[in-house]
DNA sequence: CTTGTAGCTCTAGTTGCTAGAGGTGTTACG
DNA sequence: CGTAACACCTCTAGCAACTAGAGCTACAAG
């Protein structure tokens, strides 16, 4: 058995997100010992290991219950899972395109000043007018 | 002089964001009708394209804060301004490639379930499994 | 003059944690 | 066996950047 201390070392998750997990119920709430400190198994550091790497890729908390109620089910079709993933994946495509035009403007923002004083200063003409921008945003 | 829903269309601001942008200090607590109701000026209104701006290219309200204050400084040096953008590019570059890294491991996920019941899933198998990764993130 | 839309303030909720106060449990050493 | 040091407990509040709702008032058109 491992105490809270223990299993946030082992799975690199800060003791008070593990106590918050238990409370959003992600993980069940944790055996406890004649002091009424949490005892983990392997078993939950298994789980807890599941939701780190989950959140890691961007999941909501609300995802991550959706696929532990999914994997308690193993019986079920796994379309549901199939499709948290790739929804995920939609959505992280479309930040990084986002990111990228973000970019480019900052680029072009950052780069181009070559007044020295504010009155001059093409990130701060930029920011006031849109129309310097190459696209929509 | 606008009212606030009026200002609201022009700018893409949200009411209540706008005035939450006041309560911040972004936008100067504005002129009032008899009525007590918001009026704003040209002024006003370019103000807040700077800062629904700014706010679309990832900057923080304190961000935007200091711009303003910059900008309210028109002699000053602009090398300010120009760290400003420069982190925001730097920060923006950051979240592309981490975010290049969790597509990569997504596509991964989502492409490559075969089984039809969740016992056999890849995207439960993978989320439990760290070592299917490809990299470490 | 009334009706409908738009505005006002204030409080609380969102997400995913993080920090702090104030108290108790556990363990290692002498 | 006592005590010091550290780990753990609960509870509340805070963060960013809004968003939603309650309960009220202002304003413009017909």
């Amino acid at each position: 058995m491992l105490t809270i201390g223990e299993l946030s070392r082992q799975t690199g998750v800060k003791i008070p997100t593990i106590r918050y997990y238990e409370q959003m119920g992600l993980m069940d709430a944790a055996e406890r010992s004649e002091g009424n400190q949490r005892r983990y198994t392997r078993e939950e550091q298994d789980r807890l290991s599941f939701i780190r790497h989950a959140r890691d890729l961007g999941l909501t908390i609300e995802a991550i219950r959706k696929l532990i109620d999914l994997s308690a089910h193993p019986e079920r079709p796994c379309a549901d899972a199939d499709r948290i993933a790739s929804e995920q994946l939609q959505a992280v495509r479309a930040k990084i395109e986002k990111l990228k035009r973000l970019e480019s403007e900052l680029e072009r923002i950052a780069t181009h000043c070559h007044g020295d004083q504010v009155k001059d200063c093409y990130v701060i003409r930029a920011l006031a007018n849109h129309e310097l921008c190459e696209h929509e945003h």
